[in-house]
DNA sequence: CGATTGTTTGAAGCAGCTCAACGGCCGTGG
DNA sequence: CCACGGCCGTTGAGCTGCTTCAAACAATCG
C-alpha cells in the first residue's frame, strides 16, 4: 500500500467530501489530513468490528455497507447502513477506540484514509476542522436517530420508499443520475437494513412496477414518479394505478 | 435561573457523571464545564426540537423522555431515548446547531448546564476533555446502532427484555436497585421507543410475570429472575414453567 | 459451461396491530 | 376529606402485514 504524497490535489470529491466533513467554510488543505488510498475489492472489509481504531475513511470510490452484530442483545446481525463516495466511514471508532461494525466494499472501491492521531493533531491546530469533526459526529448520530424512527414506526413499504429516495439524493449529490442506478447491495442487505426479509423486498419491488412508480430488474432500478415515491415514504399506500399513485402527492385528490 | 459558582463540589455524581463524559483519567475540574443548574417539572420540556443548540445538559436527579419527529419520512413521533441521573442530553445538537429532540422531564428534575462554548474552549485547552467528548458522541452513536439492530431484528419480547436490562444496568450504575425501581414513562412511552403498541407492552408484561420473571404493578417493577430476562433478550422464548425459564440461562445447570 | 449465488413468486401461518370496553389510580375541586 | 373526571393500564377479539418455507429461474463467475 503506497502512501500518496498528495491524493487530494487532484480529487475531484474536493467540493462534496472532506471540506464538507471537516472545516468547510475555511479552506482547509485536505492533504494534512488524508493519509493515503487504500483499495478494497468486493466482499473484502475494510475493517471489522473489534478492530482497533486507528482512521476514519472516507469512501473515493465505490460502496460499502456497514453491519453490526448487537452484543447486548444476543447474536442478531443486521447492516446499519450504506456508504456512498465522499461519506465517511468508522465514526464509530472514537466511542471505544475500537471499530462497532465492520465495512465491507459491494464492489471495488477505495477509500481515503484519515489517521486518527491527524485528526485530533489538526483539530486541535484548527477549531474549524474540530467544529467539522463535531458536526460529522452528530450528523451520524442524527441519521441513526432517523433509521430508529424509521424502524420504529413505518411499514415495510415506507422503509424502502424512503430508502431509496435516500439513495436518490445521495447519488445526485455526488453528480450521478437521482432517477437512475444501480442498486449494488443484495435484497438480503436491503432487507436487513429495513428490518424486513429479502422475499418482502423483492415483492415491495414488484408491487411498486406494477403502481408505475418504479423499473427494476435485478439491480437496475429506474425512478419514474419520484412524487409518487415521496408521498408513498410519508404513508401513502401504493397502488396498481400509475396516476392515483402520483395523484397522491397532492391531499386533494379524487 | 441564579448561576451557582462551584455546584460540582458537592455533586455525588462526579464519580459518575462529568468525570465519564469529559476526561475522566486526568481529574479534570468539572466546575469549569458546568454552567449552573436548572429545574424542569413534570411533563415539561428542556428544550424542543429545532431550539438552538446551545449547551449539553447531564441529568443531575430525576428522568426524561427524548423523542423525534422524522422529518425525512413523514410526521412519524418516537420516543429515542430515556435519560437518568449522570447521562447526557442534546449531543445531536453539534450537527446542526440545533436540538434534533424534544427531552420532556418524566418526573420533577433538574440537569447540569454545560454551554457548548465552554465545552468547545475548554476541549480546546485540554485534549483529554476534548476526547472525552468526541468518546461521548461516538458512545451515543453506540447506542443507537445497538438500538437500530433491535428494532430491526428482535422480537416485541426481545426488545422489552432488553430495555428492562438496560434500564436495570443503568440504574445499579447510580446506586439504585438493578432489581426493582420505578418506571417512569408509560406503557406508550415503552412501546414507542421499542417500536410496538402500548397494549402490546401490556400483554408482555403479564406474560413476564406469569413467567415468575418479574413482578409489576402499573409502574413499580421487580425484577424476579435476572438471567430468564437475559436469556429472553437474547432470544429464548417466554414460558409460564418458572423454572424452565430460570434452567434456559445457564444450559448446563441442574 | 457448470456451479454458486441472488431473485422471484407462491402458500400457509402467526406476531403484533387496531378497535373496543372496562377498571383502577390520581389529581382536582367541592 | 371525599367525590368526580380524566388518564393510564389491562384484557379480549378479529384482522392483516409480514415471515417462513419452498421451488423455480436468472445472472454471474471461475
Amino acid at each position: 500500500m503506497p502512501a500518496i504524497s498528495s491524493p487530494c490535489a487532484s480529487c475531484n470529491f474536493r467540493r462534496g467530501c472532506l471540506p464538507r466533513l471537516l472545516g468547510k467554510e475555511h479552506g482547509e488543505h485536505p492533504e494534512r489530513l488524508v493519509h493515503m488510498h487504500r483499495s478494497v475489492r468486493t466482499a473484502e472489509a475494510l475493517f471489522h468490528e473489534g478492530d482497533a481504531f486507528r482512521s476514519v475513511y472516507v469512501v473515493f470510490g465505490g460502496s460499502f455497507k456497514a453491519s453490526a452484530t448487537s452484543a447486548r442483545a444476543g447474536t442478531r446481525t443486521q447492516v446499519t447502513g450504506f456508504f456512498l463516495p465522499g461519506e465517511p466511514l468508522g465514526l464509530t471508532g472514537f466511542a471505544s477506540g475500537r471499530y462497532e461494525v465492520s465495512a465491507v466494499a459491494l464492489e471495488d472501491s477505495s477509500v481515503c484514509v484519515l489517521p486518527r492521531a491527524r485528526i485530533e493533531r489538526i483539530g486541535h491546530e484548527l477549531p474549524a476542522v474540530q467544529r467539522g469533526l463535531h458536526a460529522a459526529l452528530g450528523q451520524a448520530i442524527v441519521r441513526e436517530q432517523e433509521m430508529m424512527v424509521l424502524l420504529g414506526t413505518a411499514s415495510a413499504e415506507q422503509r424502502l420508499a424512503t430508502l431509496l429516495l435516500d439513495l436518490s439524493v445521495r447519488f445526485a449529490r455526488h453528480g450521478y443520475s437521482a432517477h437512475e442506478f444501480l442498486l449494488r447491495m443484495t435484497r438480503e442487505d436491503i432487507g436487513s437494513y429495513l428490518g424486513i426479509s429479502g422475499e418482502t423486498v423483492s415483492r415491495l419491488f414488484a408491487g411498486l412496477r406494477e403502481a408505475g412508480v418504479l423499473e427494476v430488474q435485478y439491480r437496475r432500478l429506474r425512478i419514474l414518479d419520484m412524487a409518487a415515491l415521496r408521498s408513498l415514504a410519508h404513508g401513502a399506500r401504493a397502488s396498481a394505478e400509475p396516476a392515483v399513485a402520483a395523484r397522491r402527492a397532492a391531499p386533494m385528490e379524487a
